[in-house]
DNA sequence: CGGGAAATGGGTCACCCGGCCCATATGGGC
DNA sequence: GCCCATATGGGCCGGGTGACCCATTTCCCG
């Protein structure tokens, strides 16, 4: 769930975050007032937040929580004393908005899976964030070829001909073919149709 | 084109204008001096700017492009500095992050046919978002009938089989190629693969 | 009432797709 | 040095797909 006053900045995040395929958005909150409602009948895993908002803010919303959901804060500015209020308000990580969505999705990953960030150096947060980089894909689609996910997302772009695949890759039709049936394999499905379904479900549709 | 410094923001953004199906964002710069080189190879119809940015400048970068493409500015804080500051600059409009994504997809459209919002009151200013509310599907998207799109979210859930279309439908398999073949020269695609990508993209994939 | 759009269905046919066998080169890892 | 995964490519074949004709019925709208 997601708190944050500034609605486009939220419903951006938003969309972003559930095109990732392990991540879904199960609200939005404009005030910390808002987020504590919203929790009463909604549950969550993690928690965004960002630092000032009006009305109840996000510090104070945090210590209302009492540190029952993990919760990540994002905020505009950056310094000390942001940073060790956050801490002092039971916060478990602290981005700042220029991080990338990148990061925030492996720090997402990361809290969900019990991690506490914030105390940790700049070389230990690299390497956790590195651990939860790429989603969770299924047991299948882990399973891809890089050439493979290279085909599937030309795929779900709709670049859906055997002869336009060939031509934009330089390989044989043959070759082409060889791919997607391995593909239709790995993904158990039995056409370009619902591999591209699939593709995108599992956010492979990226642009290059 | 979308110019902030903030990357969560600028990435969070670009995703839900994608999700936009008029919309599409052909370019993220974390700066003015990256706005400009990336409009020299990628032509943009709109530009969103951010006014502070490091290095060069959501104002500067505006000065730079003299009015040649219609710019958005979107800034965290309102005042009438910036504001007075933005339109000075070159902007056609002018909104807080704390705008919702829905008027400022409206706001791109509006600018995008060439309306000038800076200059607007209040109530102008409601008329011409209402007027570019919801996204103007493509042409032959918006002929569909229900049952097109009764079979469009079928293929788009990935059930691509002329033979299964057929038995969840109680209509014969020749039905269903005739409405896959009008379905197909309405969206201007080949096949179905393509059909279902473009499906996904309009949010015809909904319901379960 | 009359016209048009929508939904249903038929036939034909070239061609593409997916499943099945196979081979070769190039790596990296044990 | 050997093996396995990966990427590349070939041939074959049955069946599905998409493009092009067509007809019938229903129903809404002017």
């Amino acid at each position: 769930m997601i708190a944050d006053d500034h609605q486009l900045f939220a419903e951006g995040l938003r969309d972003a975050l559930d095109s990732q395929p392990d991540l879904r958005v199960v609200g939005v909150a404009a005030d910390g007032g808002e987020l504590l409602t919203r929790l009463e009948t909604q549950p969550a895993d993690v928690i965004l937040v960002d630092l000032e908002m009006p009305g109840i803010g996000g510090i104070e919303a945090l210590r209302s929580l009492a540190g029952d959901i993990p919760a990540l804060v994002v905020s505009m500015h950056v310094s000390d004393d942001t940073l060790s209020a956050a801490r002092a308000a039971g916060a478990v990580g602290f981005f700042s908005k220029s991080a990338s969505l990148h990061r925030l999705a492996a720090a997402i990953r990361a809290v969900a899976a019990g991690v506490t960030l914030i105390d940790l150096d700049d070389d230990q947060l690299e390497e956790v964030l590195a651990a939860h980089d790429r989603p969770q894909l299924d047991p299948g689609a882990a399973s891809l070829t890089e050439r493979e996910i290279e085909i599937l997302s030309m795929l779900a772009r709709g670049v859906s001909s055997t002869e336009e695949l060939a031509e934009r890759l330089f390989i044989s039709q043959k070759t082409v073919k060889n791919h997607l049936a391995s593909i239709f394999q790995k993904l158990s499905v039995s056409d370009r149709t619902q591999a591209a379904v699939e593709a995108i479900r599992l956010g492979l549709a990226r642009r290059p």
